[in-house]
Order: C-alpha cells, then structure tokens, then sequence
DNA sequence: CAACGAATTAGAACGATTCTAAAGTGTGAG
DNA sequence: CTCACACTTTAGAATCGTTCTAATTCGTTG
C-alpha cells in the first residue's frame, strides 16, 4: 500500500529520453506505450493487443492513438513492421537482421536470429528494381 | 464480324475439365475465371482484380463469387494464396515450389523458380511445432 | 424434363485500419 | 511562470477488403 505507482520511474524516464532521441514528443500515451514496448526484451504486438494491454494497465489510450504511435514509431525506426497475415498487422520491436516463425493457429511470431538464417540465389531483380530487404517467414503448425 | 466470340473454344472446354477433375461443378462462373486465370502462363490477381478483369471481359460475375471461387479453387489446388501486403490477398496460378519479388507500391508480384532460390540454416522450431513451408519475400523498389 | 442440391447474387455485416474535426497538452518565448 | 501555438489525442464516422445471409438461379441426375 506504500506505492501505488505501476512503473518504476526509470522506465518512463527511458521512454522518454528514447522518444527524445526519436524527435518523438513525450506524451502521456506514447511514454506509456514505449514502456510497455521496449521494457522488456524483445515483443511482438498487434494494435489490439497493445491497447488491450495498455487498458489492462489501467491506463486511457484511444485505439486511434494505439495505430497512430505504433506508425510513427515504425517511421523512427524504434519498430518495424512484419506481414504475415493477411488479417492482421504485427510489430516487432526487434528490428535488427532477422527473421519468424509465425504460428498462423494462434497468431505467435517468434523470433530467428538474423545470424542462423541465409538465403542464397536471390536472382538479380528485374531491369530498373533494386532489392529493399529479404523477408522469410517459416509458417509452423501444432503437431 | 464474323466471330464475336471473345474465347475459342478449347479454352472454355480445357477450364471444364480442369473443373471436373477438381471436383467442382464447371458452371459458367466458374469456366469464365478458370479460362482468365489458366489460359495464360502463371498470374498473380487479386480478388479485385479478377473481378474487374471479368467484368470488363464483358461477363456478368459478381464479387462473392470470383472470392469464392478463389477460394474454392485455392483448396483445390489450383491456386495458392500469396501472403505479402497487409492490405490484399494475392492469389497465385503458379501452385509449384517457387518465391517471389514483390513491388510494394505497385502491388506487383514476380515469381522466383523454386530451384534458384535456397534457404539454410532454418532452426529447428520450437518444441511441439513442425515447420509447415517456408515463405520468401524479395521487396524491391523501383530506381 | 422434374426435382434437388449446389452455386450465385445483392446487399448487409464485419473486422481492421484510417480519417475527421474538435478538445487537450507539451514546450519555448518572453 | 505563463501564454500561445503547434502538435497530440480522441470519439466516432468512414473506408477498405472480405465474409456472411437469405433468396434466387442453375447443373445434374434420375
């Protein structure tokens, strides 16, 4: 009962002086999302389940505000987009060299390190295009 | 003006037969997209696309029906879906081990022989999951 | 060619995401 | 420290692709 407060006062001061960096406004919102973020290793979320998570908190963020950050975090590159599913937009904050499982059943991402994983034989792109990044998914199921 | 047929023949009985070897009933609908879809060499369309493609070809198909061909077809075998942009599913004629380029601002995909293309040091999934196909994703851009 | 199950359809419904316009909030100048 | 203003947030509407619903139409088999 001594101490109602959620988050240790780092935290929110590591989120801030990130979203600085960033040339992110520290807001309320954004200071909160980037605590849940980046506190812990690495994550991968979905709007929903962000703001989900942040409700649960017992802290008020608009869903509007929830896709609103995690765009404008993707752009500072603190995140990074991953397409796996036709239905639904994650984000991963590891956006270092690497690549996922993804288990379509439940929606789980996991991460492969960007080391362990090679492609080789990408042919030269068409006349006129220029490779932009190398994405593998390896879709698993349940046995 | 002798012929104001827009498909020969053999197109529309090739597609029959393709139909009724898969199990599904070749009704006007369903003949009309699979002679679009196989006429030609390999495709990539969108249900949107299609439909538009069909409707400009001049026959009366509506929406509903080319998603649900695409799906039906997709189970059959005929098609398989592509996974590579958040906002449309792809579908591609090309059902055999291959990847694919694909220009994100066009929406333009491109395959890439299953052969050329190799893929090492896949980590052993997580306990409990098998690993189901491996996806590759080029994004290129236009320069 | 009748009858039955399968397929098609228009339009409503849906889920994820984006937009809008109004209200609220950091911040730097003074 | 306060004010003003640009930047943010928000609720709710709008939009997009896709799926569903219930009624109609069509292929097939007897």
């Amino acid at each position: 009962m001594a101490k109602a407060l959620r988050e240790p006062k780092t935290t929110a001061a590591q989120a801030t002086a990130r979203l600085r960096h960033a040339g992110l406004r520290p807001t309320r919102q954004r200071v909160e999302l980037a605590g849940l973020l980046f506190q812990n290793g690495d994550r991968h979320v979905t709007a929903e389940s962000l703001h989900d998570e942040v409700t649960t908190a017992g802290v008020k963020v608009s869903l509007a505000t929830v896709y609103n950050t995690l765009h404008q975090f993707t752009e500072a590159g603190l995140l990074r987009q991953v397409i796996v599913d036709a239905a639904r937009g994650y984000f991963d904050t590891n956006t270092g060299d690497h690549q996922h499982f993804f288990l379509e059943k439940e929606g789980l991402l996991i991460d492969i390190p960007g080391e362990s994983i090679a492609v080789a034989g990408v042919p030269t792109p068409p006349a006129g295009l220029s490779v932009d990044r190398v994405d593998v998914v390896v879709r698993v199921r349940r046995n």
